[in-house]
DNA sequence: CGAATGTTTGATAGCACTCAAGAAGAGTGG
DNA sequence: CCACTCTTCTTGAGTGCTATCAAACATTCG
C-alpha cells in the first residue's frame, strides 16, 4: 500500500500513488479540445484521468512556449499552488476528464500527513526534471534532432500512461505545436518533419504516430 | 517565526529560512573556481554559502546547456537526491563556500516535521518557475532579447541574494556562459553583447555590471 | 458543400554559425 | 618589472540554417 518511493531508480518511470486526494476532490469535469484547464478562477489545483494536453506560457506580442506535455496521473497548477503566483496556461488538445482540488486543502492535507508530501515533491521533483530535458532540446539540438527528440518524447510518455496501442501512440499535436515546443517556425518545422518522415523515421497519421526503431530515433535526436 | 508563506504574492522574491539545515550539516567547504560542484561521490545535496555558480547538462557530443545560476541561498541537487537519478553538473564561477548534508537525514527530517517539507516544496517551485521563464528565454527570444533578459534576470538574481553594491552586480559570466545559456555561438553572442553595450543598456568590466534604466533593459528584453 | 483548420510547397531574406586570426587581460615565473 | 602563457574578448569574411511571405492543397466538420 505504501508507494514505493525508495526502491531503484527504475521508480522514476512510475505513476505515484494519488489515491489519498480521492477525499479532497472538488468537482470533476469533462473538458473538450482546445478549451483552456488553468488558470481557472476558483480552481487551482487539477489532476488529469484521461486526455492528453499542453502547458505553455505566452509573451506580451503573442510568441508561445510549449513548456510540457500534460498526460493522464499528471497534477496540474503546483507550482503556482505552492508559489501562489506564475502563469502556466493548460489546454487541452484532446477530449479531458479531470478532476478539480481547492488548494487549501491540499496544503492542509499535506500539512497533516507526511505521505503526499513526499508525493507532491516527487512529482515537482520530475517536472523539473522534464523540463530540463526540454530546455536542452531547444537550446541546443538543431530542427532535425529537436523534432526527433520530440516524438520520442511523446512515444515515452504515452508508454508510461499505458497508451500505446499496438504500434502506435497518441499524437494529438500539430505542427504549430510542435514548432511552438521547439521555437522553430511552421513551415521550417513542417519540411524538416516531412524529411524525417520520408527518412523513415517515424509516420503519422489520424492522430496517432508509429516508430519504426526507436533506437534510429534516439540517433536522430543525438539522445 | 514561521517562515511566511501565506503572506502575498512578494513573497517570492524573499529566501526561505533554511535554518533547519543547520544541525545537518555534514561538512563545509571551500570551493575554487571553475571546480564541479556536484555530481560528488557520497554527497548529494550542497547549500550555498557564499560566491556564484552554474548548473548545466551536456549532451553525449559536449553540447553544454546551461540551465541556472547559483547563488547564495541556493540548495543543489534537490530534485537527483528525491529521484534518485538525473546528472545535473554544478559548478563554481567564483570562489564558493558550500555545505553538505547527507541526503537520508534531509528525508528523515522532512519526515519527521512538516516545515522542512513545505520550504523544500517551495524551493522546487521556484526552481521549476526558474526554468519555465529560462525555456521562454531560450525558445521564443532572438540572441539580443535573450540577452538583455539574462543580464536582467542577474541582475534580479543579486539583488535577491543581496549582493548589489552603488549601482553594480557581479557578474562572473563569462560570454561562452552567455552562449550556452542561450543555445547561441560564441562569436554571435559576442557581437551582440558589444551591440548592446554599445546601445548603452549596461556596462561590463572587471566581474561586475552595471545598468543604466532597468525599464529600458526590460524592454530590450521583451519583458 | 462551404468554412475553418491544418499541411505542403516555392521563393527570398536574414539571423546566426563556422572558420580564422588578432587584441586584450589575467596569472605565472624568471 | 618584464617575458610568457592562457583565457577571454573582438573582428572580418563567407556560409547556411531558419524565418518570412504567399499561396495551393488536404482534411475536418457542421
Amino acid at each position: 500500500m505504501k508507494n514505493g518511493k525508495n526502491d531503484t531508480v527504475e521508480d522514476l518511470s512510475r505513476q505515484p500513488d494519488l489515491g489519498f486526494l480521492a477525499e479532497l476532490v472538488t468537482l470533476q469535469r469533462l473538458v473538450p479540445p482546445g478549451s483552456v484547464l488553468l488558470p481557472d478562477p476558483g480552481f487551482a489545483l487539477v489532476r488529469v484521468e484521461r486526455g492528453i494536453g499542453i502547458r505553455y506560457a505566452l509573451l506580451e506580442d503573442g510568441r508561445r512556449q510549449i513548456e510540457g506535455l500534460i498526460y493522464p496521473g499528471d497534477l496540474c497548477g503546483l507550482p503556482e499552488c505552492v508559489l501562489g503566483e506564475g502563469t502556466s496556461y493548460h489546454e487541452a488538445l484532446t477530449a479531458m476528464s479531470v478532476s478539480h482540488f481547492d488548494p487549501l486543502d491540499v496544503r492542509q492535507s499535506r500539512a497533516a500527513e507526511q505521505l503526499p508530501g513526499q508525493v507532491l515533491l516527487w512529482l515537482m521533483a520530475t517536472e523539473s526534471s522534464r523540463l530540463s530535458q526540454w530546455l536542452v532540446s531547444v537550446g541546443q539540438r538543431n530542427a532535425q534532432e529537436g523534432i526527433a527528440w520530440f516524438v520520442h518524447h511523446v512515444w515515452e510518455r504515452a508508454g508510461m500512461a499505458g497508451l500505446i496501442q499496438g504500434a502506435s501512440a497518441p499524437f494529438p499535436f500539430s505542427q504549430q505545436v510542435v514548432a511552438d515546443v521547439l521555437g522553430l517556425s511552421l513551415v521550417h518545422t513542417n519540411k524538416t518533419m516531412r524529411r524525417l518522415r520520408d527518412l523513415g523515421l517515424f509516420r503519422i497519421a489520424s492522430g496517432r504516430v508509429e516508430i519504426a526503431s526507436i533506437s534510429r530515433l534516439r540517433r536522430a535526436a543525438a539522445l
